[in-house]
DNA sequence: TATATTTGCAACCAAAAGGTTTCCTTTGCT
DNA sequence: AGCAAAGGAAACCTTTTGGTTGCAAATATA
């Protein structure tokens, strides 16, 4: 069973179940309230995003406080950076054109 | 068929495609070379890549060469980007905890 | 022209993913 | 004690995923 972050956020329930409980704790059946399926199958969700430590659970009571952790989205965020040239290349390209074309109309006095 | 850059990027053997072909244009033969699996495997990841945007192909004579496009990964970057600080702040934390420390330090003449 | 190379793609298969219903345990409340 | 609320998890089902083999089309080369 491959349990990795990258895995993790691919399913857009599980994005969407980050961030609910990034902006404040939940349990269970507040999460799923916000959803079309079952309490279980967002359970069986948590249950990945927990695997993977992008949620850790706080019992008080008979409840269970789902608190987001994502300290583990660094490593998306360092695969994704090393590509980042690649992005960000042809916007510096076009920019040094404009650049060059702003200092030619400085030399013409415009 | 969902077909976004977050399900894209959740195969391993994907982001094994991306680097590769991220460094330099490959044909198919050249990519599954690399790879245990099939020749077919390969241009269905392939084919999952280029519908997402994240690679096209130029075809020359009967090769068809494989060429990153890897600016679709903003999404990634953007998504990961907003719940940056959930893995920053503690750091500043201890940042703040330590520069505490040395100014109480300081006072007391240490 | 005949043959080898490169590739697309259909057909098929097993396993994983995502969902459901159902049942059980634990905890809170009256 | 007795009932309601919360949630874990088994059993099951359907679709998607990732893989295979096999074949046809297009291009290069002897």
């Amino acid at each position: 069973m491959r349990r990795d972050v990258f895995q993790a956020i691919a399913d857009p329930t599980r994005r969407q179940i980050i961030n609910m409980v990034a902006h404040q704790s939940m349990n269970v059946n507040a999460v799923a309230g916000n959803f079309d399926v079952s309490r279980t199958a967002i359970y069986k969700h948590v249950k990945i995003l927990t695997e993977c430590g992008l949620i850790v659970i706080k019992q008080q009571g008979r409840e269970r406080f789902y608190e987001a952790r994502l300290e583990k989205l660094h490593e998306i965020s360092d695969w994704v950076g090393q590509y980042r040239q690649f992005w960000t290349e042809r916007f510096d390209a076009l920019e040094n054109y404009l650049n060059q074309i702003q200092s030619k109309d400085k030399k013409k006095g415009k």
